[in-house]
DNA sequence: TGTACGGTCTGTAGCTGCTACAGGATCAAG
DNA sequence: CTTGATCCTGTAGCAGCTACAGACCGTACA
């Protein structure tokens, strides 16, 4: 069997992007940014990751599909180099996270039952005018 | 009593701002990119707006506060500037764009859920490690 | 008339979180 | 040895602004 990679060569970094499902050059990306960590080389200066690197990957972008920010990230993984994180630390970071989720949830809901109740209006196609183009017309009473 | 600009005068930028409650930096921007009409300007070169860019700079706040992208107000506002606009399509963009709004409400309230439930998890503060971080740190399964 | 202070002008760089090239080096298969 | 895929770097672009530098301008006060 080819056993091309063996754990000492590393993956390539096309081979961590299709492991992660993370786009490839949004690896490097991360790597310039500092959130991932500079891998090691390989002697044409190849990067070769190990299964840190996987891990790092994963931790990030489930950090980033809850939402949550580059720097926000950047503090979670420092606390889990930091071995002693206090998970109370972590927790007000979470809360504050929610919170600013459940702000832009309650923003959009208004933004779709303004738009909503103006389209309904639309539907009939009886009036005259757009109202959707009124709304936005209007100066805001 | 004092009549700075008249009519025919037209309102400095700053007037402009502090009447829409826009950041004066940003009409510049909407004026570069083709949002807004480039204004007359005095002998000296500076910006004279009028009642029309009033209403315009009105008409795309609005639409922005609805969460309209540049691209859908540059339609919006090509429909209204055809004043033949036909209601059916301006209907249309305002059912897509409420389809992308509802969309992105379901998004953020999947990650209100997995972080309420999380974070709920957390404030017993009996367990040994900070459940946030394992959600992070584990293969989603 | 001078002068001080603020407003305005332009161009340009920065922000977030990527994505997409160009142009060169390198690797792996035939 | 050649070909094609992959890798490398640096750089520019996207949305939607925001902010600064450095040069003008315009007005109030003395």
């Amino acid at each position: 069997m080819p056993d091309h990679h063996t754990a000492a060569s590393g993956l390539k970094r096309s081979e961590l992007a299709r492991l992660t499902g993370c786009n490839l050059e949004t690896i490097r990306y991360y790597e310039t940014v500092g959130l991932m960590p500079e891998p090691p080389r390989s002697p044409a200066g190849h990067r070769r990751y190990g299964a840190v690197h996987v891990e790092r990957l994963g931790f990030i972008m489930r950090a980033r599909e809850l939402g949550f920010s580059m720097a926000e990230i950047r503090g979670l993984l420092a606390m889990v180099d930091r071995g002693s994180h206090s998970c109370a630390e972590v927790e007000k970071m979470g809360r504050h996270h929610l919170a600013a989720v459940r702000a832009k949830i309650r923003d959009l809901q208004n933004i779709e039952a303004v738009l909503a109740e103006t389209i309904a209006q639309c539907s009939g196609s009886r009036t005259p005018e757009c109202p959707l183009l009124e709304v936005l017309s209007a100066p805001p009473r």
